[in-house]
DNA sequence: CCCTCTGGATTTAGAAAGCGAACCCTTTCA
DNA sequence: TGAAAGGGTTCGCTTTCTAAATCCAGAGGG
C-alpha cells in the first residue's frame, strides 16, 4: 500500500547525504527544542533554561555546538543598570528553519493533537485564510506530492 | 538584525504544543535517520542495520516506538522458498514527513553540502527543473517567508 | 567598601541510554 | 542432519544525561 518502492538500501550513502549531515547537527531533542523556542523569539540563557525546563549543562552545551554550526549567533546585550549578558540569536541559517518546524508543527497539529484545534496557525500577512507546507516549482506554484521525482546527479 | 522579537517565553507552553510533541516523537537522531532510509524505500530489519550501523537493540527499540506511535507499519512479507518476516513500512502518517525530510535536505544542501553540489533533487513529474519546500495559501500560491504571520487561537 | 543579588556557566556524582559482541530461535537449503 | 540467514534479545561496558551544588563577575544598596 505504500507508494514507496521497496529498497535495500538508500539511493545515497548516510555519509555523503545532505539530509544525514542536518540530522546529525540539530536531530537531538533539546537542540531541535532550543530552536523551537528560539524561532519564537527566546534569545537568552535564563529564558530559554525557563522554557526548556532541561539541564544548564545540556543548555550551555546545545547552545556551543549551535553558535560554533552557525544557526546561533552570539552577541552580548546590556541592559542599563544591568552588566552585559550574551545572547543567542538565529542567524540566517538558522531563520531558513523556519518553514521545515512550521511543516512539523502542521504535521503535529494532523497526528499529534488529540483532537483539539491548533493552538497556533499560520497565514499570509494581510490575509485569513491558513498557509501550509508544500512543494513549488520555479514560478511558486504548487506541486502535489505524488508528482515528486527523487533526481540522483550524475 | 534577527527579524524575529525579542521574547522572554514562547507562546505557547511546550507540554501543550504539537511542534514540542512532534520533537518528542521524532526529534532523535536514530529515529530520523531510520525514517529517512524508510522514505528511501528501506524496509527489513537488516537493511536498516547496515544502513545506519548503529546497534540492533536501538534499532529495534526504535522500530518498536514508531510501530506503536503509528508512523511504520510491522507486516510479515514471505519471499517463496524463504520464512514470513516481517517489514516496516511508513503508513500515511510516516509518509506525510515527506515534505519536512525533502525540507531538510535542502537546507543541508544550502548549508552543509561543503560547496559540493547536492546529490540528489528533486522535480516535478515530467519536467525539469526543480522543486523547493515552501509554504503555499490555499489556492496552492506561494507565500514568501517575511509574509507569514503566526496567529494564536482563541 | 563590603555584602548581596543575578545571570551565565562549570563541576560532580549518580541514573539512563548508547554501544558492540555474543547468543538465541526459526526456517530453509544443501 | 547440519549450516546459514533473518530477526531479534541478553549481557556488560562506556558515554551521555540529569540534578544539584558551586563558581564567577558586575551592579546596586547600605
Amino acid at each position: 500500500m505504500s507508494q514507496i518502492p521497496l529498497a535495500r538500501r538508500s539511493p545515497i550513502p548516510p555519509e555523503n547525504c545532505n539530509l544525514a549531515r542536518a540530522i546529525e547537527l540539530i536531530g537531538d531533542r533539546w537542540t531541535l527544542l532550543i530552536l523551537r523556542a528560539a524561532l519564537y523569539g527566546v534569545r537568552r540563557f535564563d529564558d530559554f533554561q525557563s522554557e526548556l525546563k532541561c539541564p544548564r549543562t545540556v543548555l550551555s552545551g546545545r547552545l556551543k555546538i549551535l553558535v560554533d554550526a552557525g544557526l546561533l549567533t552570539r552577541r552580548t546585550y546590556k541592559v542599563p543598570g544591568k552588566r552585559a549578558r550574551p545572547e543567542y540569536a538565529l542567524s540566517a541559517m538558522g531563520i531558513s528553519l523556519r518553514p521545515i518546524l512550521i511543516g512539523l508543527t502542521q504535521w503535529g497539529d494532523v497526528w499529534l493533537g488529540q483532537g483539539e484545534p491548533a493552538p497556533i496557525s499560520f497565514t499570509k500577512a494581510g490575509s485569513k485564510g491558513a498557509i501550509r507546507a508544500a512543494f513549488v516549482d520555479a514560478e511558486g506554484r504548487e506541486v502535489r506530492p505524488d508528482q515528486i521525482r527523487a533526481v540522483l546527479r550524475g
